[in-house]
DNA sequence: AGGACATGCTAAAACCATTTAGCACGCTGC
DNA sequence: GCAGCGTGCTAAATGGTTTTAGCATGTCCT
């Protein structure tokens, strides 16, 4: 099979004309003055011939590849943020794009090396995506190269895509809200005071700003707030069975992030508390882990994949210098008890 | 910064040599008879320009791109295989190479697409690896292309690279047996006689052959088995529900993966038993859930990360006919009762 | 009749690196 | 004095495409 590829002039031979003619009628110039005659021979070859033109040569000449770089630091590798890069794909091939992707693992050399590979195979631009939203440090790359951070910032490279996590952060109040919450709600991961000094993703804040915007807009406080150094469910889980211990039992739970949540959920349990009859929690990020919680965690969703294929757009688009945000559905499952 | 890229006749001019010269330095080629000093010239220049090769012209001349393409179905969608990815990137960055990845969504028309899209940008050889292993249709690929299947078979093309599911199943039963569990085993996904018309992967015959082989070689049978249409949290749930239901109380279970465990672990701690104290759970595929649970969950790693890392070693070799098995190992954590 | 212009096409350069073939020079050996 | 050979290097072709510049013809206008 396909014992040789047909180049562009294999096409142009069969067809009786230059390549020149067969490169101009292949790529559809617009203001050539070629016969319809001609339109249809060559059309006809490079169908016969199935030929495809051959990329690299193009993008020797052309300095344009179809091809878009896409490094990260482990999104690729935690699966968590993996669909920033379903996203990116998606759109990419849409736009008849192809995506070279590379994972630095966030060290600093690896993103110089990284960098220069895909600019050796003369990418049409870069997206530096990270797992965490963060500052991102980015080494210098060519002016006219177009750049875009998905899920980070940088000073140098204005154009960003990132989760809308004011709106996001109300939009869980709101729910708690709407299912007629107004006392015993209490805010499992974030603490002011404590968390001041601890390092957390750029957005945390953010969220944690619409969160308590919507909560001072419908006149709420927060009946306890327990800071948690680790993320992870064993945190959740502690901090929740610290809140029960000092014998306060809320009746409803913001959490800052799924995993927090199902800690929550299995120190609950233990309690024999039950979700949400007896406490409602709202979460975020729709970890996958929400829909696997019984009952279903209702959680603000990182709106991962619709970033990456923002990103793509923005790329291909050329660039458009500011923050784009992009909206955090919330997904509805069972874990805030109906209104009433 | 960096204007223009320095190309080879730039180090060949600044360095006073021809770029023949030039080339051959740079590439190390070992039977030349260019001096010393000539050596030390290019070099210089090369470093004094920042120098780097155009991939996409040196690939026009020698057909080597030190790129790899890496086509599947739902890979990086899913973020549960991610660890195929993960390694695969690895592995080609330690090798100095990058990777193209595609993702078809398991869709023949976009598969076809996609292996058009990367041959056109002329890889060293294609991965393409599903996210369940199975046996994969691959679209006619043009001889001399290397293609090395990842977690999947085809017929056309002999490598593969797969978990060694046939050990891995034996693994978790000698895990229970060395705990001292003889009696009260129960099956958590698998029942022959049920499974027999569902489809499942192609590796989970080996998985279940594993798994009888151990419990046949040490004159074991299960208590109960109980088949699980979908295997989700969901299925695990009521298949143990219904057990418990009918007055079965296993003293042991073998999950056929972690989201029936997770599902298991749900409707045990409902009814009150306690893991690994009333009940012993041993399960498959090290899901990020198994570590979330209370208590972790003992399990037998689908060794994603090894075997795309596997997946490249052996395209870059060229392909080595016949399946690679990669060993899956066992997750200790605390879901198992202690020996005795 | 002859210049201007439109029409339909092509030759050749350019992109950048690799590679084949071979040139020029100096030395050795006879 | 010269054939033969080793040494150190280079000219030019090659790969596949795009693009600039321009060559023939034929038509129209005055």
């Amino acid at each position: 099979m396909a014992s040789k590829r047909a180049t562009l002039a294999d096409v142009a031979r069969l067809a009786g004309l230059s390549p020149t003619a067969a490169s101009m009628i292949l790529n559809g110039r617009p203001d050539t003055r070629l016969s319809q005659d001609a339109h249809d021979r060559v059309n006809a070859a490079a169908e016969a011939l199935g030929y495809r033109p051959n990329v690299a040569a193009r993008g020797l000449r052309t300095d344009k590849t179809l091809t878009i770089g896409f490094i990260s630091d482990l999104v690729a590798t935690t699966r968590f943020a993996s669909g920033l890069i379903t996203g990116a794909l998606a759109a990419a091939e849409e736009a008849g794009h192809v995506v070279l992707v590379v994972e630095t693992g966030g060290d600093p050399a690896r993103e110089s090396e990284a960098i220069g590979a895909v600019l050796d195979r003369q990418v049409d631009g870069i997206i530096f995506a990270t797992m965490r939203a963060r500052e991102l440090f980015v080494p210098d790359i060519p002016a006219g190269t177009t750049a875009v951070m998905l899920n980070a910032t940088n000073a140098k490279h204005p154009t960003s895509v990132l989760p809308d996590e004011l709106a996001g952060g109300a939009r869980a109040v709101e729910l708690l809200v709407e299912a007629g919450h107004r006392e015993g709600i209490a805010l499992l991961g974030q603490n002011d005071d404590v968390e001041k000094d601890l390092f957390r993703s750029a957005t945390v804040a953010r969220r944690v700003a619409g969160i308590r915007g919507a909560m001072a807009g419908h006149g709420l406080e927060f009946i306890a707030e327990e800071s948690i150094w680790l993320w992870e469910p064993e945190g959740g889980y502690q901090a929740m069975r610290s809140l029960l211990d000092r014998g306060v039992v809320p009746r409803a739970l913001v959490c800052m992030n799924d995993r927090i949540a199902f800690g929550a959920y299995q120190a609950l349990s233990e309690a024999g508390l039950a979700i949400p009859d007896d406490v409602s929690i709202v979460s975020f990020d729709n970890d996958e882990l929400a829909a696997y919680l019984r009952p279903g965690l209702t959680t603000v969703a990182l709106p991962h994949e619709a970033m990456g294929r923002r990103a793509v757009e923005l790329l291909l688009a050329g660039g458009v210098a500011g923050e784009t945000l992009i909206p955090m559905p919330v997904v509805t499952r069972a874990s805030i008890r109906a209104a009433g």
